[in-house]
RNA sequence: GCCGACGUAGCUCAGGGGUAGAGCAGCUGAUUCGUAAUCAGCUGGUCGGCGGUUCAAAUCCGCCCGUCGGCUCCA
């Protein structure tokens, strides 16, 4: 299984290279300091394949400077200038630095505990630094500069905006050179760049940013990870031997209400897209701006007010609202008139009203979660129904701010493959155990590298109380260490705000990393929504829930295999597998007669049938080969009159370039089917 | 959202105050060819949008939109 342990971090700060880079920043500040006089400097770690230093200037930094920053490091490195590491106290330290206007490393030693506190000096050069450093800057000379971004200090984006230089740095002038083919090379692989050349998909500047449209090729590719998905959820074979899951469809738009009840309304705000009719709108429907009632104010009030979904609080009217969203007394579950009627009704004020205020009757999803509990309520369940699976291939829209889009693994409009299991609290240690395999078999079949975190409750932005959190938390972990013991992470404070979560995270080819699935055990949503089972003991029980989406999304999941197979994808998802040339237009209909053949193969129960297509252009072989190789189709059938004469063909593979064990289209077949049926999933070597 | 860069034909890009360029793609014609680009002709652009400066703006300035690299956020 190949779960990517934890690194080793130690193992690389104990490395020379981590020294060299951590050296090669101070070099750097050195010379910004040198040639930008009142610069003042911020952190400058050593990072994967280098280092960066931000620095505190109204400068903005061009690639020209860049350029001479890199001349001053030469330089300055001839020098060999040794670095010595200086012992300070916190006071003296503080001094140095406020003396010297380093405004951000005198806020930095206030948060140092006295006695432990070094400077490191080479030549005129001073930085407060742990350390620690080669022996002397002569030791850096295969460095570059790569590019000027901004950055917060301390992380905060209400504090300092800084300037960030990154640079790389190695050993060698070989390591350095590998490292910027490595980089051009990963260039090629970027989905955006492939989704053009390949015409796989499209964001038209008019639709908005952020909303991918899928163009035919891309669109086969999408259905086949669907049809697949479809199979394996319907047939059971992963994770749940015992059962399978069954599938929903849901609406894109719910009413306000029901993001009241499921606290997204709270919590997850900021990324929703609000929706009204003009009817509405036009004829003043919408909820409107009230004075808060009974110091019901905003902001921070809510954040602590309504993170904890018990209790209740009165209307205006006198009337009590839950706070989801029900009216008391009223169990139904539909979730009550409150979000709409308050904010236009008069006389209302109150909490609910307040936050619907201004804005929609109506929010499109931004998870499909809050659909499901209300599936899963009609009708009533009995233990003997549990675990319920409902699943759904539930396309959700977020806002996402508009400097984090990225391509299709960051977009504002995407389907999940999302499902949420209904179980008791006896049942969800198997069922999470089921999922993370599942999980592990659809990555593990394109060969994915991957790593799994543990993310943990942020208190800021959860719903909740501590025990629950606890027993969630812990119930995850415990997965952990049976599947994957010493080879997760743990990132405290990620988690969703409804509970936390097992992430499993891929890389691009240029090493950003992204999450694709995601398991996320949840005892707060059934609370909220009043789900409930009876038990075998004849009472009302609650259920968990635990959501879980195995692709992540078929975007970002399309994405990543682009960039994984740099475009040329596995036979089953290519959308062109087969184009036959002629290598005259005398063999036209004999390639025409081919692909008919073709064309009507059925490689799998699923009636799925073989893409082929001809080229049927008057350009010479070599022309229709390159073609064929550019757009990466896996097979190749060239015929020419040896070939029509004696019905046979010649076939070009994309990996493995001539195939002379294949001379006719049944062999073909059966290799095609083949390949098809076992998901083979080649990797140019 | 923040910092910076960029936006010229379908794609990749050159040009940089004085009549808009190339290659590829597309179309037409010729060629009928054996493993990564056959030849010729033609078509194609309000130089992202709006405003300003100027006798004159693709070019300089401002705002907006979008993209890219990061930051922050975040599945």
């Amino acid at each position: 299984m190949p779960i990517i342990a934890k690194k080793h971090a130690e193992d690389y700060k104990d490395s020379r290279l981590y020294r060299v880079r951590h050296s090669s920043a101070h070099l750097m500040a050195e010379a910004v300091q040198a040639l930008f006089p009142g610069t003042r400097l911020a952190f400058g770690p050593p990072i994967e394949d280098g280092f960066y230093y931000d620095f505190d200037t109204p400068r903005k930094f061009s690639e020209e400077d860049l350029s001479a920053i890199e001349e001053k490091m030469r330089e300055l490195s001839k020098k060999a200038a040794q670095f010595v590491c200086e012992p300070i106290s916190k006071a003296d330290a503080l001094k140095l630095f406020s003396d010297l206007g380093e405004k951000l490393k005198a806020e930095h030693v206030e948060t140092l505990p006295d006695g432990a506190i070094t400077l490191y000096r080479d030549g005129d050069f001073v930085d407060l630094c742990a350390g620690p450093h080669v022996d002397n800057t002569g030791e850096l000379k295969h460095f570059k500069l790569m590019h000027v971004s901004g950055a917060y200090w301390r992380g905060d984006e209400k504090r300092e905006q800084l300037q960030r230089i990154y640079g790389t740095a190695w050993e060698s002038k070989d390591e350095l050179k590998a490292y910027l083919t490595r980089i051009e090379e990963a260039k090629k692989r970027d989905h955006r760049s492939l989704g053009k050349e390949l015409s796989l998909f499209e964001f038209p500047e008019l639709a908005g940013p952020g909303l991918p449209f899928y163009l035919p090729k891309g669109a086969i590719i999408l259905q086949e990870l669907k049809n697949w998905m479809w199979q394996l959820h319907m047939d059971g074979s992963y994770g749940h031997p015992d059962k399978v899951y069954d599938p929903l469809s849901t609406p894109h738009i719910l009413k306000t209400d029901a993001w009241h009840t499921s606290g997204h309304l709270k919590n997850y705000r900021d990324n929703m897209f609000m929706v009204y009719s003009l009817d509405e709108f036009e004829s003043g429907m919408l909820g409107h701006h009230k004075p808060a009632a009974q110091g019901h104010g905003h902001s921070h009030a809510h954040h602590t007010g309504c993170a904890d979904p018990g209790p209740v609080a009165p209307l205006a009217d006198g009337s009590i609202i839950s706070s989801a969203g029900v009216t008391a007394g009223d169990s139904s579950g539909e979730a009550g008139p409150a979000g709409r009627n308050a904010g236009a009704g008069a006389g209302n004020g109150a909490a609910v009203a307040d936050e619907n205020e201004g804005i929609g009757n109506y929010g499109l999803k931004p998870m499909n979660c809050p659909g499901h509990v209300m599936l899963y309520k009609v009708g009533t369940k009995s233990y003997r129904d549990l675990p319920a699976r409902l699943f759904e291939f539930g396309t959700v829209y977020r806002y996402e701010r508009a400097g984090v889009l990225h391509g299709m693994l960051r977009v504002r409009s995407f389907t999940q493959d999302d499902a949420h299991l209904f179980v008791t609290p006896e049942q969800y240690p198997a069922e999470i155990e089921g999922v993370f395999d599942f999980c592990c078999h659809v990555l593990d079949t394109f060969g994915f590298d991957y790593h799994v975190a543990l993310k943990t409750r942020n208190p800021e932005k959860s719903i909740g109380s501590d025990e629950v959190w606890a027993m969630a938390e812990d119930g995850l972990r415990k997965v952990l260490e049976k599947r994957c013991p010493g080879k997760y992470y743990v990132e405290e404070g990620d988690a969703a705000f409804y509970g936390p979560k097992i992430d499993f995270i891929i890389k691009d080819s240029l090493g950003r990393s992204w999450q694709g699935s995601t398991i996320q055990l949840d005892f707060n949503l059934p609370e909220r929504f009043e789900a409930e089972y009876t038990g075998s003991d004849g009472d009302k029980h609650r259920p968990v829930m635990l959501h879980r989406a195995i692709l992540g999304s078929f975007e970002r999941f399309f994405g990543l295999l682009i960039e994984e197979f740099g475009g040329a994808f596995p036979l089953w998802l290519a959308p062109e597998q087969v184009r036959i040339l002629p290598i005259t237009d005398l063999q036209l209909p004999y390639a025409q007669q081919l692909a008919q053949q073709m064309a009507h193969m059925r490689y799998n129960t699923n009636n799925g049938v073989v893409r082929v297509c001809v080229d049927d252009s008057s350009e010479k072989l070599g022309k229709k080969i390159r073609e064929g190789k550019t757009q990466k189709v896996p097979y190749l059938i060239v015929v020419g009159a040896a070939e029509a004469e004696q019905g046979t063909i010649t076939v070009e593979s994309y990996h493995e370039g001539k195939l002379s064990d294949i001379t006719t289209l049944d062999q073909l077949a059966h290799r095609l089917r083949d390949e098809i049926h076992h998901k083979v999933a080649r990797r140019k070597a």
